[in-house]
DNA sequence: TATTGTTATACTCTATAACTATA
DNA sequence: TATAGTTATAGAGTATAACAATA
């Protein structure tokens, strides 16, 4: 009897991958309205925190490379959606905030996140969907 | 009393979308010494089949562009792993493959990818892994 | 010396359209 | 007419290195 031969759907790698693929084209498709793309959504999403966060802070979260951010950011704010503001302290850093108009993006965008993620992850129940987030943070967990 | 703010790491597709971050670099590292990428590894592991697929059936399977197949199977073809064969009913069509090399090299890259997705999941128990895996596949039946 | 942000640039990647051959 | 595979190419996306300002 031979050995029982690995096929790739039964790589969780793999399904994760294409999960992946299937996942970008549905927000991207719930954003566009907005003018925005997945990362500068999730850019923009990651500014409404207590302290406000420098460019390297959310290219360092995010996994953005530092050199895109830049024009992401700038993008966010030609938009008017948020705004560069030296940081009194660090004056290399530029402290990001949601400006008035970046709130109400946001407020959309998160609108059309919902609905993106109901449809999304509608095939499985919402303790499974639980299951699966808690799953997700532990594997994101260090690193 | 404010209505509760959705956070970015509250977005079940946020962290499918950081997951992946992560693990593309793991396979591309796992696969270097076998000059093989993610996605030449998922061609090569998808030619094994009972009946031998055409270049545009693992461009719809993997979801990979047509155009980029063609590159993706050169390669393949140059390293020596696969050999193209014209099907007789379908002259258009291209059967692939897999050549004595290229068996050779599936069965170092699954080695490779077993201690992948061993670390990569190492996080998680095997049961917790399971689980995950019927869930990503819930998640991609029809899609 | 190291870090933040920036620019320019080179590189890679991808997708579009147009083509050949076959159906 | 439609499909499989191919090519060329243009456009997008990304990363590298070098720089100014600040620490």
């Amino acid at each position: 009897m031979t050995s029982a031969k690995t096929t790739l759907t039964q790589r969780t790698g793999f399904l994760v991958h294409q999960l992946h693929c299937v996942l970008l084209p549905a927000i991207e498709d719930g954003l566009t309205d907005l003018e925005l793309d997945t990362r500068s959504y999730f850019v923009l999403a990651s500014i409404d925190q207590p302290t406000p966060p420098s460019q390297q802070d959310l290219a360092r979260s995010l996994r953005i490379d530092p050199t895109t951010m830049v024009a992401v950011v700038d993008q966010l704010e030609s938009l008017g959606y948020i705004t560069r503001m030296r940081n009194a302290s660090d004056r290399r850093r530029y402290d990001l905030h949601l400006a008035p108009a970046g709130v109400n993006a946001l407020a959309r965008a998160e609108k059309a996140m919902d609905v993106v993620e109901e449809d999304f992850f509608g095939p499985i129940s919402a303790s499974e969907k639980r299951s699966l987030h808690r799953l997700l943070e532990k594997l994101l967990a260090n690193r």
